[in-house]
DNA sequence: AAAGGTAAACCGTCCAGCCGGTACAGTACA
DNA sequence: TGTACTGTACCGGCTGGACGGTTTACCTTT
């Protein structure tokens, strides 16, 4: 079985998608990860501990993803628009799980976030050679992921594979319309 | 002076908005609005209700900008995305609230939000006449506006004027390819 | 015009319950 | 013997909501 503190941490990210901040709560994550509080609080002594646990390893598993794009064969800019649809992966849950304690104001989980968007965008640019082409598909897969997050529970598969692929051609277009 | 009932809707935004859900207490709301927690509850007698108001509000809103993407004479692309900038307008700052409730899992503020997404969706499609130019388009702008209202707080002013400008060429280059 | 009535629009306080966190004695196992 | 827990009991602070007044505005009736 996978250690305790791996699996705290995946009952707190799998509490904050579900339910949002305020559900993830110390009991409920101690009880979903089948450890007693006094357990929990062993390995995380507070929730902010809990916190940076999961922005230090959301920030290692944006980096092997930025790897990942930079040598994908298709090209950066398609890699990110594919992997922008929710497929529920460890980065997926770790991102959305961040966003979810971003939009509570959290400041850790805030500048964790921004700083990875801000090593995104600088991946594209380096890789298309312009800001704006860069920033464009950025958008475009960001707004794909964060519809995905918003209404992950809701309509599951808002956007079918046909429409992804029809969307990978705008994004071609994009990227060769720029200089 | 504005009525009770909408100043309290607006310091509920308000506080969804600067501070998280969770600061958005019925106590910090009361307080905000300059109204005492009973007069609170005498024009929203729970807290549901109040996010009640903030969805029907948000609904007419929604509606008037509909109305004025259709009409606009740059067309409904670029309106679309030039107004995805968060601007603090009304429009906005209901539509961000209502984002934070509903990353809060709020079942309510899912629904509505759902609902208004698939409506400029359509208003879109009929416009451009074509379901993948409309979705690129939006997502663009949605990822615009997530952003935005993201780190809102953090680094005022992300998206520049001159890097919209130039996301509109983006659009343009998008409609036009369209069939 | 004075008195009386009434309903909407509030005020201030109290309460049960939950949350994060503490403290600590005990236990299984290597 | 130390590491990694379990289980229970507890605490202060905060939260949504209930509730019983009180003020204000506007009629009626006399």
């Amino acid at each position: 079985m996978s250690s305790s503190r791996e699996r705290i941490l995946d009952s707190f990210e799998s509490a904050l998608i579900r339910a949002g901040e305020r559900a993830a709560t110390m009991d409920a994550v101690a009880a979903a990860a089948d450890v007693s509080k006094g357990g929990l609080l062993y390995h995380f002594p507070s929730k902010e501990a809990l916190v940076d646990g999961l922005a230090e390893r959301l920030r290692s598993l944006a980096e092997v993803d930025r790897e990942a794009m930079r040598s994908d064969p298709e090209g950066a800019a398609r890699y990110y628009v594919r992997t922008s649809i929710f497929e529920d992966s460890a980065l997926d849950r770790s991102l959305v799980s961040m966003a979810r304690l971003a939009q509570q104001g959290h400041p850790t989980a805030k500048a964790s976030l921004a700083e990875i968007q801000d090593r995104w965008l600088d991946a594209l640019e380096s890789q298309l050679g312009n800001r704006t082409t860069a920033l464009a598909v950025k958008l475009l897969g960001d707004g794909l992921y964060y519809d995905a997050a918003f209404f992950a529970s809701a309509g599951s598969g808002r956007t079918s594979a046909g429409e992804i692929a029809a969307l990978l051609d705008v994004v071609d277009l994009i990227v060769h319309a720029g200089p």
